[in-house]
DNA sequence: TGCCGAAACATGAAACTTCATACAAATTGA
DNA sequence: TCAATTTGTATGAAGTTTCATGTTTCGGCA
């Protein structure tokens, strides 16, 4: 089923830095994304739910952003979410033009209830690699990240 | 402008490693992909000339599987690049169900082209962390997917 | 103050992706 | 051998995402 068996035949590929960042996130994330959707909720939405779990609210924008989504999707996300309940939309009253977003009581237990399955992933794949050269992996991508995002 | 600063705000998402995953390969691939669109070519486009550029040919499920896309979707694409004259599909003799893809002349030169400008992206990004914990980083992300591989 | 450009969001229309399924060819195994 | 199953690919319809743009509100500054 999954891609990137037989390196040999894929030189460049197999080796290119944004290709293993690419195929690691969705592979990795491909197993918890099923238990996720399993439980009713999108991708998008889950990824909402991530960012607001540790926020009292957050502006639309930043959402977007932190959620890696495009804004007028997260505006679309953010309909859909409130439909059904899981997030409210707070009139900004120093800045009118801004819509902050905040988790409802049942979008809190929702989002509280998959964290914690997310960390118990987290921590099932952090053991899985714990006597690989990728035990300091998250520390590689904190860093990776942080020099991303000086240069930009 | 991108998210992840203020990790302070986001104890969750900030450390967790599949965002940490999600949020590196997205950024770090923004720059990149900005360069590939610029050229007139979408980024379906470019995983599938970057998964040929080492192989004679591929049959498309493979491809999907390694371009990290939908069997669907690649048909699709495949079907864009061909009337783009980009790729072309060659029936698999020994097996009729089978269909193989390979870049034509002109996709051969536009693949070698972008793949150029894709290492010379890679060095510059591995020079920027060249002085970091992440300097092992693509080591790092072969043993994390070999992992990945065997347990599923 | 009043104007102008920028920022924050929302939304229609176009483009793209996914899902389910269809069809054909190969393989299995009774 | 041949029915049943699996594999490889394509495609319609439904759903999602993007792009461009509109509206409102801010902020800067002449």
């Amino acid at each position: 089923m999954n891609a990137r068996m037989n390196q040999r035949k894929n030189p460049f590929v197999s080796e290119y830095l944004l290709y293993l960042l690419a195929a690691s996130s969705e592979i990795a994330s491909a197993q918890f994304h099923a238990h996720v959707r399993s439980q009713g909720v999108r991708i998008p939405e889950w990824r909402v739910l991530a960012c607001l779990v540790d926020a009292e609210s957050m502006m639309s924008t930043k959402l977007a952003d932190f959620a890696l989504m495009e804004q007028s999707r997260m505006s679309r996300i953010i309909d859909q979410m409130a439909s059904q309940d899981l997030v409210e939309r707070i009139a900004d009253t120093r800045d009118k033009r801004r819509v902050k977003v905040r988790l409802t009581s049942a979008g809190k237990v929702l989002a509280n209830r998959l964290v914690d399955d997310a960390r118990t992933h987290e921590a099932k794949i952090l053991s899985d690699l714990a006597d690989t050269g990728a035990a300091r992996i998250k520390s590689v991508l904190q860093s990776l990240l942080e020099r991303l995002q000086n240069d930009e």
